[in-house]
RNA sequence: GGAGAGGUGUCCGAGUGGUUUAAGGAGCUGGUCUUGAAAACCAGUGAUUCCGAAAGGGACCGUGGGUUCGAAUCCCACCUUCUCCGCCA
């Protein structure tokens, strides 16, 4: 949610910045119900006031004996016309509220124009391409040529979309998991949780996954309530410190969590259908902070550069690239995304966002800081990244540590955990 | 699933319809005293939120409704925490 009092005060500048967006919104209606909103406020806290004033003197009155019949009759016809305007009031508030949670987040003026993914600016690379003196193959048909994965499995028991892992396959999904998650909480800070995979509609929310994006949320009803299965850790994650005021001093605060991801992919029919890249269940490890406003772009390089220390311990290529306004999605200032190197794809493919939000999803979550007990809170700007897409990862294994006669080379930092396993052949 | 008890400001905690603009304490800020600190004493203090340039006013006692001229207080629903019983991976 952008600040009202910003949109009201610099509206031309707010709607030049959004602008360049690549978004739906509607900043016509917002004068309008903003301006009626205050005057029906003014209004009825002018005749709050009055009430509250008689309703002091009424005892008063009493106690000295005098008749206040008359008194009682009037202030029944205010109390109910009160009544009235608090009944207009709440529903414009609603109004406005569910306003502010359409409009996207206002980009960093940093943030590169364009209109298109291919306008992102390439930040830095790490190695290079992998070469292969073979035929190189897809990782769908590595995987069902090593019985590592079964995409048939996975659409006889619940549809498109959804692969089976198996034996070494299954191993090495879990091996990565637990790697990542080592590597953050001891090589880079990072304090683990392991949080709940269905949420409110209040957290989906608060991090602004809702209302707009909806159609791509998987909801669960049950036991007569609305559940949300999490398209990622991030929503749990940040809404765990939803409606509260942080110390100052614990800030920078740092997650890592690991969670399964659930997404409808709507929109997105007939793209990626072979594969592990897009399912609709997929497992990511993500990284959430907390940080000082004036901090929080050095915590997003710091962010980044965690995420692709992962990636150099397991030596594959990637590249980052700094993503362009209208690529920048609804809740973002600022987003780097990592792109691994996939040799089927013939191009670098997203395995990581990571996203500087600002106040954004702290003011839908109310989620603020102060360093002293006496100051003003202040809202806290919250980042995340994933760090990084566990399936994409798998993916980009089996493909990139390919050997001519088909088997796959487990990278040296996953041998430990793959049991002392070398291979998968 | 059954029975019961709670949720009050930064924290602890009082408060069962109107001098409660939420008692009292802790904490915090300032002062007195002291070489300095601590202690003691004195004074100040909602640090939440909305409207407003300000003065000022409104909201806020888990949340949402209701009763009333007036609700932290009474009624209803919900959320949530705890205790006991039952069931359960």
């Amino acid at each position: 949610m952008i600040d009202i009092k910003l949109l009201r005060n610099n509206f031309e500048e707010v709607e030049k910045a959004l602008s360049t967006r690549n978004e739906e919104f509607d900043l016509t209606k917002f004068k309008d119900i903003d301006e009626k909103r205050r005057e029906l406020l003014g209004e009825v806290e002018k005749l709050k006031a009055e009430q509250n004033l008689v309703s002091k003197q009424v005892p008063i009155m009493k106690k000295e004996g005098k008749d206040v019949s008359s008194i009682l009759d009037e202030m029944k016809k205010l109390s109910d016309k009160i009544k009235d305007l608090t009944t207009n009031v709440s529903a414009i508030e609603k109004e406005l509220n569910n306003y502010m949670l359409t409009l996207p987040n206002i980009p960093n003026s940093t943030v590169p124009a364009g209109s298109t993914d291919e306008d992102n600016v390439e930040i830095r690379k790490f190695s290079e391409p992998t070469k292969f003196d073979f035929d190189p193959k897809p990782h769908w048909d590595l995987g069902v040529d090593l019985g590592v994965l079964d995409a048939e499995a996975g659409a006889k028991v619940s549809g498109s979309r959804f692969t089976f892992y198996k034996g070494a396959g299954a191993r090495l999904e879990r091996s990565i998991m637990n790697f990542y998650l080592d590597t953050h909480t001891e090589k880079h800070g990072y304090t683990e949780v392991f949080p709940p995979f269905m949420v409110s509609r209040e957290s989906m929310t608060g991090t602004g996954q809702l209302p707009k994006f909806e159609e791509d949320a998987y909801k669960v009803l049950g036991d007569g309530k609305e559940y949300f299965l999490v398209p990622t850790a991030e929503v749990p994650v940040t809404n765990m410190y939803r409606e509260q005021i942080l110390d100052g001093s614990q800030l920078p605060i740092k997650h890592c969590a690991y969670t399964a991801c659930f997404r409808a992919e709507a929109g997105s029919a007939g793209r990626d259908t072979r594969g592990l890249i897009r399912q609709h269940q997929f497992n990511k490890v993500e990284l959430v902070k907390f940080a000082k406003p004036e901090d929080s772009y050095e915590e997003l390089e710091k962010l980044t550069k965690d995420a692709e220390h992962v990636l150099q311990l397991l030596n594959l290529p990637y590249r980052v690239v700094k993503i362009c306004i209208g690529d920048l999605g609804f809740t973002a200032a600022m987003k780097y995304d990592i792109e691994v190197w996939m040799p089927s794809y013939d191009k670098y493919v997203e395995i990581s966002s990571c996203s500087n939000f600002e106040e954004f999803q702290a003011r839908r979550a109310n989620i603020k800081y102060k360093d002293n007990i006496q100051d003003k809170a202040k809202y806290v700007h919250t980042l995340n990244g994933s760090g990084v897409a566990i399936g994409r990862t798998t993916a980009a294994i089996l493909e990139n540590y390919q050997q001519a006669d088909g088997s796959i080379k487990i990278p040296e930092v996953l041998i430990p955990y793959m049991g002392g396993m070398t291979d998968i052949r």
